[in-house]
DNA sequence: TCGATTTGGTTGAAGTGTCACTCACCCTGC
DNA sequence: GCAGGGTGAGTGACACTTCAACCAAATCGA
């Protein structure tokens, strides 16, 4: 459809309504300052970003701690512009640690280090606690289960059909993937 | 499982429980999604971005379209070098122009510029529209309610008590939170 | 009245994310 | 084999964010 923006177009713009605009207002508010204080709590409690947090995570979440460079932007939804940069990041503090990959000249694994190792295993502790406390204490069953509902239609929302061609990055392979993973383990 | 990091040491981490884990991966997921999502959208729509269109918003619902630098910066929950600095980005493209404050010396005022009016004018739609696409559109109104809710649960948490003072910037004034005072000074 | 402190705002440097581009390697069809 | 296209990954430039330091005007306190 065409969102025209000319007056004399027939605008016919869908507005919010008005318990729709409240609801986008707080959610919008809540998620900034929630992301902020993750990221500072984070810091504080660690010397890690959230960012390296992450890509930590999937490194523990390998068992052999090592993952292909797309395959990691693909977890993570990154781009691999960006995993680059960041990965470059990581290894000049010492968290992980290339290496190439022998069966395909292009390729090359991140590696984590003892030092990344220890550094999750320091941070993870904190970073659920700060979330029980700033999430989960608040809100009921009932209430973390719309929490979870809404949240993936949205994420099916944005990762199927347009949305997805759009993005068009690196989705080769999202399986979509709602991975229970039932382990209680910290998460990215 | 062994989620016990820190085995031998005391502090008995609270992780979360599997349902908790499942809502908070859905959570993170969607929201880092969607944040992407609609600035990209944004900037193929108009030649904002999400944080100019922040500015523009706060600028365009003042009566007289002309805001103090920090009153911004505490609508927006920024800190005051960001607006600082991504004012004077956008008073680079033209988008706002600074005017001296006559009554405060020290004071200067944000102005929206012509065309700063029409660039919101044009974004406005479309980004109304995505919203509605990649929100509301999925969400019946007992979601929309309980996406509020929790929304405003977490927001209360993160600007009231040790969160606020913990925060500490420009919460001089905010209209939306009442901090109560009796959590003293946590620096730590 | 005058120094001390607070407040409004700017600046510079360093870390981070994105875009567009490049390079090297892999694979397929011919 | 080998040309051409696809894929894995790195790079540089630029936009954005944060932090700490700074400046000048305003205000406070004795």
């Amino acid at each position: 459809m065409m969102c025209q923006l000319f007056p004399y177009a027939e605008p016919v713009t869908r507005w919010l309504e008005p318990e729709q605009q409240r609801a986008w207002r707080a959610y919008v508010r809540m998620q900034g300052e929630l992301n902020a204080h993750l990221s500072r709590q984070m810091s504080v409690d660690s010397d890690i970003s959230m960012a390296d947090f992450a890509v930590l995570v999937q490194l523990t979440d390998t068992p052999d701690e090592r993952v292909r460079v797309l395959e990691l932007a693909r977890f993570l939804h990154w781009e691999k512009s960006r995993i680059s940069h960041h990965v470059a990041r990581m290894e000049k503090r010492g968290l992980v640690r290339r290496e190439n990959c022998r069966s395909d000249g292009r390729g090359s694994f991140v590696v984590l280090t003892d030092q990344g190792r220890s550094a999750i295993e320091e941070a993870a502790p904190a970073h659920a606690e700060t979330v029980n406390k700033l999430v989960f204490d608040l809100l009921d069953d009932s209430e973390v289960t719309a929490l979870r509902e809404i949240s993936e239609k949205i994420f099916t929302r944005l990762t199927t059909g347009e949305c997805a061609a759009v993005i068009a990055r690196c989705d080769a392979d999202d399986p979509m993937e709602v991975v229970p993973e039932e382990s209680g383990c910290p998460e990215a």
